[in-house]
DNA sequence: CTGAAAGCGCTTACAG
DNA sequence: CTGAAAGCGCTTACAG
């Protein structure tokens, strides 16, 4: 099937590739009558633009990127949701590009959107991510850039992201306030910003509320899964430490060292409680169910890709644009694994 | 930053468009010591060429779509990280879509990409879509297809599947195999082929082993999910029918069912036997953690990508096509849900 | 080995 | 109200 094109509309018309493009775009210097003949013939041909050309003369593709960690991913597929959902309303198309979590691989990323020319990006940073010569390089390309969740203070750029100091403070506190007297924590790699920030939540909150911090409750989970929840909870019976209660920085953590307390017949929340973070679908299907610190991932794409179109949007028109950084709500969900 | 073109380079060089271009494709007929070059001072001037303007006279966008149900779901998270791998490697971006099980968006988004231009496109059917008209469109637009796990016999394309029918049957065969002698089966909605495949394939077995069918302890769960796996096992206990095993449909619907027998004190697999379909990550983290059958779903975006390469390679070579079925090995994972 | 020229299919400033 | 023309930035058949 050969494509339809202006031109033919022109010809089968009689009229100029000029009038055709206008009328199909209803300037108001073509008549009516004109307008209507050949939008009845558009339609009749099923002419379809080449966006090719358009995009060509218009220097834009109505398509953004968007490069996250991992695709596999309860909270990063929410965002991804929310991101296609409000693109979509918008008119825009969605490039999806992963990160692994590496540093060059996320550069290369960034490298092939610029090729692209994608008319704005979406990121999260991978964990091992430190410089940022290639988000300048993106900007330097005046690409409008938005970043979530995980995101560097270095770059001038919006952000959308959690309060995860306060959210930690506050799983940490409904431990306490649930009973509990002796509370490890199952942190996250040094590295990430969030790790650290959840971290601190944590220690705070012992602070405030008179329980000592101790660093050997502190236990590392690089990964964050439930294989590293599974080692921690394994190494803290081990170390025979008397805790009452875990603060662990990711659902998958803490679903790890519940299932290896459901192994050693440790009951949850009797003998140990645990708080998760993220509400993964995951924590309302275990057994016990778990309490958990609610990370709205589809709310924070929809708004990424909502401050990326304003920017855009300003761009095109050539006004200024003040970058924003909008911080999300959290709050704590108790289930059954807390008292 | 201007954006810099072959002609400022050619400026710049002293010679000509034509030239430049050739040279940074290597053509042969260019001189060593030009292409050296030109290479030197696209590299200082850091060029990267305008793919709107190639795309426009390559016709080729160098990217293709993808279409899914859901993006929030483990299958499909999965499949969808073995096409953008496999992608990258052959320098394709992947833009995805989602038909939210509806066929007017779906349609919707063929729509989309048809307009879009995309080199080829991948997609698994949304429940609802019995009509296939919006393909038909799609492939006559000649755009390379290829469809997966939920496909449409009456589309002429490639396809990679599983053999649903078989590996249910293996599924309700490692029930019977364990001892189960009642064997209830969660089925999905009926219009699916994958909901219906699965259902014939438990039916098979049972017949096959000696078992009586028994249309009643077939339960509907028409969203495959949590929640429906817990109704229908509620249903299933307040109809008293004495069962000693399930097979359900998803690994979701047998982890709704798993956390009421475990609310309600019945033991799993001592009491009831309990067999998914998927394998998703929940499986291996529940207590007790769920036999399931594998579905390889990264392997399927693999695979979904590569011949889709194929097709499009062949398509600009003008070299002809024959559609090819795929289909993917299954396997039953014992975990201890099942005795 | 180099380059002038046509053309991909649009959009839009401008002339009439 | 209509249309000729320029131009977006490439690629490539062709001439020299």
């Amino acid at each position: 099937m050969r494509e339809v094109t202006l031109k033919q509309i022109a010809e089968n018309l009689g009229i100029s590739i000029t009038t055709v493009s206008k009328a199909l775009k209803n300037y108001s210097d073509v008549s009516k009558s004109t307008k209507e003949r050949v939008k009845e013939e558009a339609k009749r041909l099923n002419y379809k633009p080449n966006v090719f050309a358009v995009n060509l003369r218009t220097k834009e593709s109505k398509t953004v990127g968007l490069i996250i960690p991992e695709v596999v991913h309860h909270f990063f597929s929410s965002v991804v949701n929310g991101i296609i959902e409000q693109a979509e309303k918008k008119g825009y198309l969605v490039i999806i590009l992963q990160s692994n979590e590496s540093y060059k691989l996320e550069k290369k990323q960034i490298d092939l959107l610029i090729r692209k020319r994608v008319d704005g990006v979406m990121m999260s940073l991978a964990n091992k991510s430190i410089d940022i010569a290639h988000l300048k390089e993106l900007q330097s390309h005046d690409i409008p850039l938005v970043m979530f969740d995980k995101i560097s203070k270095m770059v001038n750029c919006s952000k959308i992201i959690i309060n995860d100091r306060k959210a930690a403070y506050e799983a940490t506190k409904h431990l306490i306030d649930s009973g509990c007297k002796k509370i490890a924590h199952f942190r996250g790699a040094l590295q990430p910003q969030n790790s650290i920030d959840r971290f601190l939540g944590y220690k705070k909150a012992l602070e405030d509320h008179g329980l000592p911090y101790d660093s050997s409750l502190v236990y590392l989970c690089e990964n964050v899964d439930y294989e590293d929840g599974r080692r921690a909870a394994l190494q803290l019976l081990k170390d025979k430490k008397d805790v009452d209660g875990i603060f662990a920085i990711t659902d998958m953590a803490a679903t790890g060292a519940i299932a290896v307390f459901n192994e050693k017949g440790i009951k949850v929340p009797d003998d140990i409680s645990i708080m998760g973070f993220s509400n993964w679908f995951l924590s309302q299907a275990i057994t016990p169910s778990l309490s958990t610190v609610d990370q709205p991932g589809f709310e924070m794409g929809k708004k990424s890709f909502k401050l990326l179109y304003k920017e855009m949007k300003a761009k095109k028109k050539g006004v200024p644009f003040e970058p924003k950084t909008v911080v999300l709500d959290t709050y704590v969900i108790k289930r059954n694994s807390t008292k």
